[in-house]
DNA sequence: GTGAAAGCGCTAACAT
DNA sequence: ATGTTAGCGCTTTCAC
């Protein structure tokens, strides 16, 4: 049995009152007791027991985050900060994978664990899960996700304002034939804001839209390299690439690579991400940035702001940016 | 406040105990009481607080999960794997990231929390760790990593026997100018038995073993490139290299690419671990797999079986092989 | 400056 | 078949 705030009490001779006192460094001892009490505990190797505190102060200090899978790249990008931050406010994280279908399940955990507050990450807030969530009184925040139904605050990165500049980057690089690899068609976070950027930068650029040049993929590796044969085998011919993630994007390479295309001179790439892996697939791939870690340590920081104060925050759109390496062109006819 | 126990048995117009009792599905209740019971429940929303229970039952069905690096693919692939089966066993898994220095603090958080079990994965297992975690009194095992001095259950693949094997492969594949990429030089675990497989291939087969041909990097990308630079600049010339890690081995892929080696006509390249990049790459890597996810599976197993029987369990080395795809080329004078 | 005691939400032994 | 009660380890109010 591991020492218990009454052992440390009988050994200090004292009350349990007064351990508690000087282990809160609250007043009321004299010097002397409190010398008592810290070698007793020293001595027994003591430490509170959070789960009586818990049952107490009504307080966890531990936080769940739910992902629809915690073994992708982007999941393990917000956990880190997530995590990083968490832990210096002095909260634990629990990580739940929902795999897309054990959401409501988990949130029934995370409520009998008593967790403070709630990260939901990447995956569309259903009114179910929204219910759930509130039923359980504590807060939460949506990442890389946003409701437009309910008020919650979120951290994301404007995805539509990404795609218009990812496109207008390669304009400005001098493509005109651009085409799409896009993700997931009915996705209203990830999918189709980034293809309305794309058709509103080729629009505003004049540049007539060919329904054939955008194909659509899961925003996975495989489903990159199926959507980019059928791109290659039967869309009109372009010089660039516009992939709405960076798994599809480098599949998408892979396939040209097969091809004997080569990249950047004969088909330039731009990604969507900057995954660890885009720099490492070669050549390195031009991307658009997105700061997960940052994500995820915003995220905890305004759910812990929640959870300790209890006033409301706002939402973060967060700044992406174009990482230039080596797999866009520039078309000699601008320079 | 969240409905308690109490209030379910005062709208059921029961006692507590009978609540508990239709909760666990004990016996000693009537049916008409257990339908006034279950709408009770149903109409408060009620749901068991777990802490309180943990507080009794010395249980939490919770357990913590060490890393050195949450975001690394390594680490995802094994939370994937822990996290999976203990969810399915009943158990939350809180994640730690220790950054290699802030291990004894978690192992104390996690001590306070009442965890019913730790994995401890990919670092060496210090006294001072041994030593907190033998004293919070609950089991743990080690997961791609071991320790000679204790003797903990452990999950692990033979590095040494697949550092073997994957020199072998090149060997059978026709080279004998090898080189290779080592790891950390002073990492007990994934550096020198990486290294001794290495040279025991070599020495096996008759090959003479180059001080020059083999570079210490870090398992990082950028660590692969420096290293593989080195290799290039300063080593014998090889055909082929074992890099101990797939992210060096893409750096170094890259490193040949940009010197105008073709892979694998100029130099073929195995690496170690499969990670999901590994098929990402192009060409695509030929490497040693490691079933992350199922050792990660293997470790929640292990442990939670400790947990809920404490009798002792056994050590796993788990199958590794090596998968063929582009990066390896057969040289013809064996055809 | 210090202690006794109530109680957090629940379980389980003991009554009835 | 059902209720009463004593804790689990801790915090906190109230006495002294």
């Amino acid at each position: 049995m591991l020492p218990t705030i009454k052992d440390v009490a009988k050994k200090a001779q004292v009350s349990v009152a007064t351990v508690s006192r000087v282990l809160h460094n609250l007043p009321g001892y004299s010097d002397i007791t409190k010398q008592k009490v810290l070698k007793a505990i020293e001595d027994l190797g003591y430490q509170p027991n959070a789960i009586a505190r818990g049952l107490i102060n009504k307080r966890t200090q531990t936080i769940g985050v739910l992902f629809p899978n915690v073994s992708s790249y982007f999941s393990a990008g917000l956990l880190h900060g997530i995590e990083e931050v968490a832990n210096e406010r002095g909260f634990s994280v629990i990580v739940c994978n929902t795999d897309g279908k054990r959401t409501i399940k988990y949130l029934q955990v995370l409520r009998e664990k008593q967790v403070d507050g709630i990260v939901f990450a990447s995956e569309e807030l259903k009114d179910e899960y929204y219910q759930a969530l509130t039923d359980m009184r504590v807060p939460f925040v949506l990442v890389n996700n946003q409701s437009h139904k309910y008020s919650i605050p979120y951290i994301k990165v404007d995805d539509r304002q990404a795609s218009y500049q990812a496109t207008q980057y390669l304009i400005q690089k001098g493509h005109r034939e651009i085409a799409m690899l896009a993700g997931t068609q009915s996705d209203p976070i990830a999918g189709t804001p980034r293809v309305e950027g794309f058709r509103q930068a080729l629009s505003d650029y004049g540049i007539a839209f060919h329904e054939s040049r955008i194909a659509y993929g899961d925003f996975l590796l495989e489903g990159g390299r199926i959507a980019m044969r059928r791109l290659l085998d039967e869309a009109a011919p372009f010089s660039a690439l516009f992939a709405a993630g960076d798994e599809m994007a480098i599949g998408a390479m892979g396939v040209a690579l097969e091809r004997g295309l080569r990249i950047p001179e004969d088909l330039s790439i731009i990604g969507y991400d900057d995954l660890v892996i885009a720099q490492m697939v070669f050549p390195p791939l031009t991307t658009v940035h997105q700061p997960l870690t940052e994500m995820g340590q915003l995220a905890s920081k305004k759910l812990i702001t929640m959870i300790e104060s209890s006033d409301p925050v706002s939402s973060s759109i967060v700044m992406h940016h174009i990482v230039e390496r080596n797999t866009v062109k520039e078309l000699n006819q601008y320079k």
